[in-house]
RNA sequence: UGGGGUAUAGCCAAGUUGGUUAAGGCACGGGACUUUGACUCCUGCAUUCGUUGGUUCGAAUCCAGCUACCCCAGCCA
């Protein structure tokens, strides 16, 4: 079997290639990735596609996706379809599609089999006396009194629970383990309840739904998955994943192994699918696809590439401490990618109008501008007399080491010419609303005489040719403490600068017609997305991440 | 105070059977380059592996105790 190179080992492979050494699942490998259709896929879903997927193609075996729709009242179609897109975008095939409830016959007739071994039986308590009977963590339960009823009378009413006998609750299947068990997932847990409720895919064929604990090693173990990997709350579960393997037969060393490992959290947002939609429902965020969002649908709609997720999720490793990842290792993988496949193109955010008085009026000429530092192509941009810069790239009292225009400074306009500023005009209440500079015909980029070196470079647009847009620009979700910590109370922390809507932004002409989703650096801001909102008559574009900002870190000082 | 886990730098994380100076990445600092204060490139960043003892010529790796944190009492997954 492939061994993988040290680089980027963990510990689950450590632990297949153990199996492996030792002879075990000797048709190679196969694992899954199971999601329950009751939400949509973040970014914490995205390391475990990552790692199942990624086992496979390293040991080249298979993995399978799996809805785990066993339970009717959360699951819907809608996120099925959208668990499917989000695996798909993330640049992953599924050898095989399931859903356990396609397993619902099969796994009715373990459970009969289970009767009939004498390890399962229908218990007539409700929910209430079951928590009870439970016990508490310090304490052991209290067995069943119907936990010794016969075989038969076991299958008659497990029959007639199935055949809608029963109203929901009266009555449930349950493994006989140990009520004594310091592990309180033994303690006789529930196989199987009754709900009447109309499931998305089975419709009303069913009215006993099977428990995860059952439905899913057993699924696993019908699928012939060797690697049933999943996160860390399920730990303690294992004891009775294998219970149940173990006493419908299933022979060590062929069925699935279950192996756990620590869900992904990231600072300045939240995981959970719970959070998740109260920020949606709350209105805190504009849905699931929000670009401030951790979801999937977010991430992409952000402008985050497919490629920079996974390379994050390679970054962060498996392992089963929890851990508390930087939300920078993620900004440091979208930017790396994105340096590569972004083009350039010049985009001002906050305009501030400069007259170059030495140009001649009326006189517009095309520059060339590459598009990408190392890859080339290039296009033209249009240079007239009046263009926009950056508010914030002229200050008239600059500080010490401020290399961008000032009174009498000069500095070089990209792909353009060297200027001076000659005039600062300001309104009545001292706002500066305009700037007049002259240029130096000699300097022009690319010329014979373009050699002249100043400090500071700006980008730019035309005035006149200038296309109005649309900018959000994004900050985290949630403020978080010095830990990257935050509180219970999420709300709390919510960051109200998260969204900043710049409706005036200008950008260069070329930019007319573009494609929803093409990412673009904007010249010394950073990378830009343009989001699905563009119209032919309104581009809106979505700040991917900033570039990396040494000059603010200066100014601090 | 039942059971199951985890502890290696500010953050992730290698380190499998004990053996030279404890990988790598992120972040951060210093420098070079620069018509993006970007990118890139150099360079620095744990005498120490939660803690205390023990075994050993030798321990992050083995043993014992202690401490901290996470998970479990859904007819959710």
């Amino acid at each position: 079997m492939l061994e993988k190179e040290n680089i980027g080992s963990n510990f689950v492979e450590n632990a297949i290639n153990e199996d492996l050494k030792n002879e075990k699942y000797t048709e190679g490998i196969h694992t899954r990735f199971p999601p329950e259709p009751n939400g949509y896929l973040h970014i914490g879903h995205a390391k475990s596609i990552c790692l199942n997927f990624g086992l496979a193609r390293n040991f080249t075996g298979k993995c399978n996706l799996r809805f785990d729709d066993t339970n009717p009242t959360k699951e819907d179609t809608e996120y099925v379809d959208s668990i499917q897109e989000d695996v798909k975008w993330l640049g992953f095939k599924w050898d095989e599609q399931h859903y356990a409830s396609d397993y619902f016959q099969r796994l009715y007739d373990f459970a009969v089999e289970l009767i009939k071994r004498g390890k399962a039986f229908v218990c007539d308590l409700s929910s209430d006396e079951i928590r009870e009977y439970r016990g508490t963590l310090t304490e052991p339960g209290k067995e069943s009194p119907y936990r010794n009823r016969t075989v038969e009378e076991n299958l008659d009413l497990f029959q007639r629970m199935k055949a809608g006998e029963f109203p929901d609750g009266s009555h449930v299947l349950r493994a006989k383990i140990d009520m004594a068990s310091p592990n309180i997932t033994m303690r006789d847990p529930v196989l199987y309840r009754i709900a009447h409720a109309e499931h998305h895919r089975t419709g009303n064929e069913w009215c006993i739904y099977p428990m995860y604990d059952f439905a899913h090693p057993l699924s696993d173990a019908i699928e012939g998955i060797t690697h049933s990997v999943c996160t860390l709350e399920f730990e303690e579960h294992r004891p009775l994943y294998d219970w149940l393997l173990e006493s419908l037969g299933f022979e060590v060393g062929k069925r699935p192994r279950q192996i756990e490992f620590a869900r992904l959290n990231l600072t300045n947002t939240v995981m959970s699918k719970r959070k998740l939609r109260q920020l949606v429902e709350g209105g805190y965020v504009s849905g699931w696809d929000d670009p401030r969002m951790p979801t999937i649908s977010g991430l992409r709609r952000r402008g985050y590439t497919p490629a920079a997720l996974r390379d994050f999720c390679e970054r962060i490793g498996v392992a089963k401490s929890n851990s508390l990842v930087d939300v920078a290792m993620l900004e440091h993988c979208v930017r790396e990618d994105l340096n590569e496949q972004a083009d350039r193109v010049m985009a001002v955010l906050e305009p501030l109008k400069v007259v170059i008085t030495n140009y001649p009026e009326g006189q517009t000429e095309y520059l060339e501008a590459e598009n990408h530092p190392t890859r080339g192509g290039h296009r033209f941009v249009p240079f007239s007399r009046e263009i926009y810069i950056e508010r914030e790239d002229f200050e008239e009292n600059p500080p010490k080491k401020f290399f961008r225009l000032k009174p009498d400074g000069e500095v070089r306009l990209k792909h353009a010419y060297i200027i001076k500023c000659e005039e600062v005009i300001k309104d009545a209440d001292g706002n500066i609303v305009e700037l007049h500079c002259t240029y130096d015909p000699e300097s022009k980029t690319g010329g014979a005489t373009a050699g002249r070196k100043v400090k500071g470079t700006l980008h730019w647009v035309d005035a006149k040719s200038a296309l109005q847009a649309e900018v959000r620009l994004y900050d985290y979700l949630l403020l978080t403490d010095e830990n990257g910590n935050t509180p219970d109370d999420f709300l709390s922390a919510l960051n109200p600068n998260s969204l900043r809507v710049i409706k005036d932004a200008m950008v260069e002409p070329s930019l007319k017609h573009i494609a929803e989703g093409t990412r673009y650096q904007f010249l010394r801001k950073g990378y830009f997305c343009v989001d699905k909102d563009t119209t032919p008559e309104h581009l809106v574009f979505n700040e991917v991440v900033g570039l990396r900002d040494t000059w603010a870190k200066v100014k601090k000082d």
